[in-house]
DNA sequence: ATTCGGGCTGAAACGTGTTTCAATTGTGCC
DNA sequence: GGCACAATTGAAACACGTTTCAGCCCGAAT
């Protein structure tokens, strides 16, 4: 995250992102991050406990961006299927930029170390609040101003979290190569369907 | 699954899951390993071509046992929600009994290793199995045969994919410390009940 | 100016997954 | 028995994440 990090540390991260998008996650060795961030060894590991660390650090940064460009043009769409779909689809048009980072980023999230338990749920949550804004209309979105405030209502919270759910377990089939991105998307268009057919449609 | 596997390769897989037991997935040294199955290292590199690879067929062997479970005595309920939750306490309880070996197999599992694709299909397609199976009730069991074969109609996989994938979520949560299990097994529910709610009921 | 303390550096060392290889063993075939 | 061939062994080596440590630098307090 730039906003608070240290000028040191921000050379790390983006050194990470470098080397992961040129070669996964094998790719970034941390004897070369340092190196090419101009740090030793031990300066990393005071700022970042492990590798996987380091890489959530980078995966903030990511969502930073995306909810930077969600929040420039929110998906349309006249349904709320639609509007989800439309969410997804910017996110998977950025994966496939990047494909090499992404599977490194899902990697380290998916360590299962504790230690990164607290940044896990910050990240859920952010996604979480993407998915609900993408849930109301534009009206809705308008009623309520230009920063709006997601207070979500428990249907809202519900649908957004089974959401989340359902894509971290197709974001770690695509990059386990279980299947692709197109596949990917039509799996979350038939369980969104799903899902919000069972929730009491406001339209 | 021992029934096709070679004494060596079977002796190595449970003393991988004796290991992962004792002290989850760190503690699984392969040079322990080997040690312990009474062969060199070369040899079980030579049957398993990474530590994830050898801890996935362990995690074949105990799926092999939960069906063996599920299939003695499936979960009955009046609803199809009551038995899709039935299958996840069972699951849940065998998780409980041995967390360290769960929390390893799992790590193993999310690897995002291309290699293990395969086996990361099929071991879906078990648990999509059961999810179809626990989504019948008793009588449709019956009438079918003692070996029921699923020929799951689509408004099943649908359901039973989506579950799955909800559940891979919330299993990746609580192996991370996200949520205990109880917190997991009622996130499950409230997941569960939205995706039963969006397919026509059958009741 | 001196001292103190914390962070930084460079380099070495450790642990473990993975690879390699020459020597040995076992097994089916003549 | 003797041979060919593949698997196994034991041990060493390699790669990389992680730890450690002694010495250095620099800013703050005295």
């Amino acid at each position: 995250m730039p906003e608070a990090m240290e000028e040191r540390s921000r050379r790390i991260v983006e050194t990470a992102i470098e080397l992961a998008e040129q070669g996964g996650f094998e790719a970034v060795r941390l004897r070369d991050v340092a190196a090419h961030s101009q740090v030793a060894l031990g300066t990393l590991y005071r700022r970042f406990r492990s590798k996987e660390e380091l890489l959530v650090a980078a995966l903030e940064f990511e969502v930073a961006n995306l909810e930077q460009r969600f929040s420039v043009r929110p998906p349309g769409g006249e349904s709320e299927l639609d509007r989800v779909m439309g969410f997804f689809d910017l996110v998977v048009r950025g994966l496939l930029r990047r494909q090499n980072l992404a599977r490194a980023l899902l990697k380290a999230v998916s360590s299962g170390d504790p230690e990164l338990t607290q940044k896990m749920a910050a990240y859920h949550f952010h996604i979480e609040r993407m998915l609900v804004m993408a849930l109301r209309d534009d009206v809705t979105r308008c009623a309520q101003g230009k920063l709006m405030d997601p207070a979500p209502c428990p249907r809202e919270s519900q649908i957004a979290e089974t959401l989340n759910q359902i894509w971290y377990a197709l974001l770690m089939g695509w990059a386990g190569g279980v299947h692709g991105e197109s596949s990917m998307l039509e799996k979350m268009r038939s369980s969104a369907q799903l899902v919000l057919r069972g929730s009491s449609p406001v339209v």
